[in-house]
This record gives C-alpha cells, structure tokens and sequence, in this order.
DNA sequence: GATACATGTGTAATCGATTAACTACTGCTC
DNA sequence: GAGCAGTAGTTAATCGATTACACATGTATC
C-alpha cells in the first residue's frame, strides 16, 4: 500500500480512500490511485483488515458430515447465498465427532468469522454457549441443542412421517425395523419418536449413527427379527441398508418395503425407484445463511422450520395404492 | 492479550512466549500466565498472529463442483491430510465457471492462504500465471492447464479406458457412444482421446460439461444414434445418462451397455451393478495436500499420477465375459 | 480584507499479535 | 569484589490496513 501510495504521489490514506469508495478524493486523484493499484498489481491484505475493522466478510459453516450429500447440498446453498451478500464461506468438516466439531468451531472463532452456522453432532448445548460466550452471531442448522438460545433452522418431518406409518399400517405390516439416527441427535431422536410413535407398538428400533456401515448392520439385524418394511432415517444409512437388502436378495417392495428420510439424485433409478422423505436441503441452507446475515446485521431473526414431504415412488409397494 | 498480561503480572512478550512454547519463562511464570489465559477465557486473534507472521496455516482449495461426489470425497481426503499437519483448508466451490474460479482464486490470496489448491474449470493458463506471480505455493488437482508450471496431481485412465475399449470392440458393438467431458479441460480431453483412440472408428462423442442434465441430452443423442453402448466421462453424466436409459425402458446390458468413469457408492446397487472406472480420490486428495505442504516447506515436489482402475460389475453384459 | 466554511489530503494512532534488542538479576570464577 | 555468563523478563518496532483529527487551500459573505 505504501508503494502505491508513493506511486501515485499521495499518503496511504488517500489510498485507503479510494479502495473504500469514499466521497473525499478527487476524481483526478482516484484515477492516479487506481493506475499506480493497476500498475502495480496491488491486492489489499486482507488480514491487515480485518484486524482493524474487525470484520471478515465471512461465515463459519461446521457441518457434520462433507461426503454426506445431503450437507453438501446444504453446504451449496449457504454458499451461494453468503456469496451473494459479499461473504465467504469456511467450510469446516466435523465427520460427526463432537470433538471435532469443537476444535473447528474455535479455529473458526479464532479466525474470527462474522457468524457461524452449526449442524451440531450432539444435543450437548455447552458448545453453543461456549460460542455466544464469545458473542459472535450463532445460527443452529438441521440440528438442535438441548435449550438452544439462538435461531435454528430446520426441516419437519413429523406429517411426512405420520403418513408414512400410516400408509405402512394400512398395507398391514406388523414389523417394522427402523434405522434410526443416534439418540444424543436431536434429528436422530425426534425423527424415531415421531415415527414409533405413529407406529404403535409395531416399530423396531435399531440405532445407527448417519453411516453408510451402521445402515447396514442394523438392517442386517432388522432382518433378521423378520421385518417386512425398512425406514432408513438418513440416506447414508438407506444407501447401507439396500446394500444389505440386496445381498440378501430380498426384492422390494415384495420380499420388504422400505423408504428412505432424505432424498438422493439416484434414488429414482433403483428398481424401482425409491420412496423418500424429501427434505428441502437448498431452501433451509439459503434460510439459514439468511437468518445468520440477519444476525450479524443486529436484527433478530425467527427460527424457521420448513417442511420434508414424502416422495412415493414404488418401494412400498401396495402401502402406496 | 493485554489483560493478561496483566492478570499474571507479566509482560505480553511473555504471555506471547507461554503461548508459542518458547524456552524463556520460569514454569511459575508460566503457570501464573496458563491461569489467568484460563481464567479470562483467552483466545489468541489467529488474524493478528497471521499479520504478524505472514502464515495462516490454511490452505486454500477450489474445487469445480462441491455437489460432484468426486470432489467431496477429495476435498475430505484433503482436509484430513491438511489437518493432520496443523493446517486448516478453506474450500471455494467454482461451480465449473471459470469466473467464478479466478473470484475465488483471489479471495483466497487476498487473504494469504499459505497454499492453494486448484481443480482447473478450463485449461487456460492465465489464472495459474496470476497466482504463481503472486509468490504463492500452487499445486493442480485432478486436472491440468496448458504449459503447467506447478506439480500436478491426477488419476491416470488410460489403461483402465483401453481395457475398456478392447472389451466393447470385442464384444462386437460398432456404434459406441462417448458423453465426453468439455474439451477445454484436460480431463475432458485427454479421457475422450484415450477411449476415441482404442476404438478405432467405433466412436461417437457427444461433449456434455460434467454436470447431470447435459449427460440425460448427450444420452438421448447417442441412443437415438443407435449407439448399443454408452460411456459417460463423468459420474454426474452418467447418472443423467443412467436416468435416460431408464426413462426409455431400456435393460442394461440387454439392450445397451454401460460403464462410467469415477466409481460412487451407489453403482454396486442398481440391476446390474455399474461397470466402472474407478479414481483413487482419497490418494489423490492426500497427494495433493502433501505435495503443497511440500512446497510450502520449501521442497520441489514431483507431479503425481495414479491409476484409475477398471471395475467389472456386469453392466458391459457380454463384453466382461 | 477578515471570517467562516467546505473540501481534499496528510499525519499518526490503532487493531493484536511476534520478536529483536535491551536490562536486571543471580551465581560463579579468579 | 570485579568480571563474566546465563537466565527471565521488558520495551518497542513491526505486520498492513483504517480513520479521527489536523492542516492547507479555495470560495462565499459581510
């Protein structure tokens, strides 16, 4: 910057001036500026910056899992809608380890985002206090905490899943294995309690832990017990579970029903094509960079609980006349 | 850092000596210091440090498309390898616009990542001039550019795509149809030469962009060609190309055959299983890392190939006998 | 011609860390 | 007891930007 400045024959704050759209200088004098910038090559430093506006222009996204498609989706959306609002996006890969997850959020607290966007591995708040301790703008994502004190965004499964247990007690199945997601997760709880409960006493619940390996042990035991219908309560464990449906030669929807909570690209090419709950993935990365940027902007954004919709496609068989 | 300096009763060179693990201070001193770090809740301001050092321990990736399994699975492979030495990795989705590449290119300089990695969107050279110019470690992933004078990382197919060719030849298909990548990336080319070449004249490209839809047109192109055998360069065009030959009630390999190049979890589970080319993404991601921590260290590291393999599952029919 | 006011630019403090150079103290040797 | 070495800690410069305040100049007013 020094350089410039002496280039174009002005003081560095002229510089700075020019860089930041001010009113003060001269047309004449900003065109001097911006060729010595030019002719120099000169990018502003970034870090220099921001440690004297203590501002980033950025967003922290810790989400749990990056090869889980239905993050990367999120991850997409949050993306492109922070870059449309001049921020930047650090994403931060927790793989579903709540210690993890902690070492990321504080690199990133270190660093000194603007916001932070959580989808949290555990329901343990002492993290997300931990973070409004430290008064940077918080905004829970897919998931919640026991007690969160900030906005969460998130997709309700709870019709798709009622009509779903609905559909699967008309066509008369009596045991129904559920891969659920693990207990200490708010999705993974609320998901299973929602659907056992529409379920009565037929449920059999079988924990795995967003895994494509836990998929297929638990569908393995589920089995086993002889259940003639599989929910699958995320996709990795539905992509484990068919895995293991198919090595076993089972044909669905005649030998076993199954369904699948999240919506994948290739779903629609099994056969037949898979029924799902479809979650909104786009709209609630695009609600939840919006609520943060809300936040960073001191206004005080409503949670926002969009709704997941059951996709019929055939593997139910005739729970879907 | 002031405050606790303070609070121990010390200096902030001191405090800053405790922080780095310097020989200096009396373990009492340090004690005191640890105490009242934990005591106020202490964060070092990482911007601060980097500003002072010159280093961020962060690495920058731009990777084409974050919704491509392909590059998930990569940009994982790299943040372990990244983490696993003490560095952070900020990801920029270029979204296969070269634009949208070179914005992000420069926000990652703008704010002095140590390295960069970069997946190319097209073969121009001009952005890796830029960045080179600008002193900074630059290593290419998956994809190289015109005159590269930077280590390059990538899967080597051609092997994998002859042993392909030779078996579809022999199977006695004449009309074989290519859904190439776009020809202005290395990629896209040099897999369409291999495969075009081994075919002798058996060969119909069709140029798709690596994305789902331009793999359902090249598809319905190729297929109303009469081609009686399908090659997607990609797995997002082939899952597009997959989703055409269902809609057109088509069996693999009866009425067509089919492979793709990068292998996905879900391939193993369709009627037949996919015939694939497989790409070591996680080595690939790991070489990558390792060879621009490499160059950060001052090293000159050697360009990488790996070998892609071919996949036989059943979805070549006769041509895997 | 003095006063007030607007305008464009420069000076220097500041953000929060690191670190070279310096000082103060302790203990040892001759 | 002077001289020296070694250790522990402090002072202050520095990284590269932003910005409050000061200053100089030009114009309008009485």
């Amino acid at each position: 910057m020094k350089d410039v400045a002496q280039h174009a024959g002005v003081s560095t704050a002229t510089v700075s001036r020019v860089l930041n759209g001010h009113a003060a200088p001269t047309p004449e004098t900003r065109e001097r500026v911006l060729a010595a910038i030019e002719e120099l090559g000169y990018r502003p430093n970034a870090l220099a910056r921001s440690l004297r506006t203590t501002s980033t222009q950025t967003l922290g996204l810790v989400i749990s899992d990056l090869l889980n498609p239905f993050f990367a989706e999120i991850a997409r959306a949050v993306e492109d809608e922070a870059r449309s609002h001049g921020y930047c996006v650090v994403i931060g890969n927790a793989d579903e380890s709540a210690e993890q997850e902690a070492t990321y959020v504080r690199t990133l607290l270190d660093r000194r985002v603007d916001g932070l966007l959580l989808c949290p591995a555990t329901d343990d708040p002492s993290l997300v206090r931990e973070v409004r301790a430290g008064g940077v703008p918080l905004v829970l994502l897919d998931r919640t905490v026991r007690g969160a004190t900030c906005p969460v965004v998130r997709a309700d499964g709870s019709e798709a899943l009622t009509a779903l247990a609905r559909r699967l007690v008309g066509a008369g199945h009596t045991r129904i294995g559920v891969i659920a997601g693990p207990p200490n997760t708010s999705t993974g709880r609320e998901r299973t309690d929602v659907l056992t409960g529409a379920l009565g006493g037929l449920a059999q619940v079988v924990h795995g832990d967003f895994r494509q390996e836990s998929g297929s042990q638990a569908a393995a035991r589920l089995i086993d017990d002889g259940a003639t219908a599989l929910v699958a309560m995320d996709n990795l464990m539905g992509l484990g579970a068919l895995g293991e449906v198919r090595a076993r030669g089972l044909q669905i929807p005649h030998d076993i029903a199954f369904a699948v909570f999240d919506d994948q690209p290739w779903f629609p090419l099994l056969d037949p094509p898979i029924t799902v709950i479809a979650q909104p993935t786009v709209e609630m990365g695009q609600a939840a960079a919006r609520s943060l940027l809300a936040l960073i902007d001191g206004r005080q954004p409503d949670d926002v609980r969009l709704t997941a919709k059951l996709v019929l496609r055939g593997s139910l068989g005739e729970a879907e006349l």
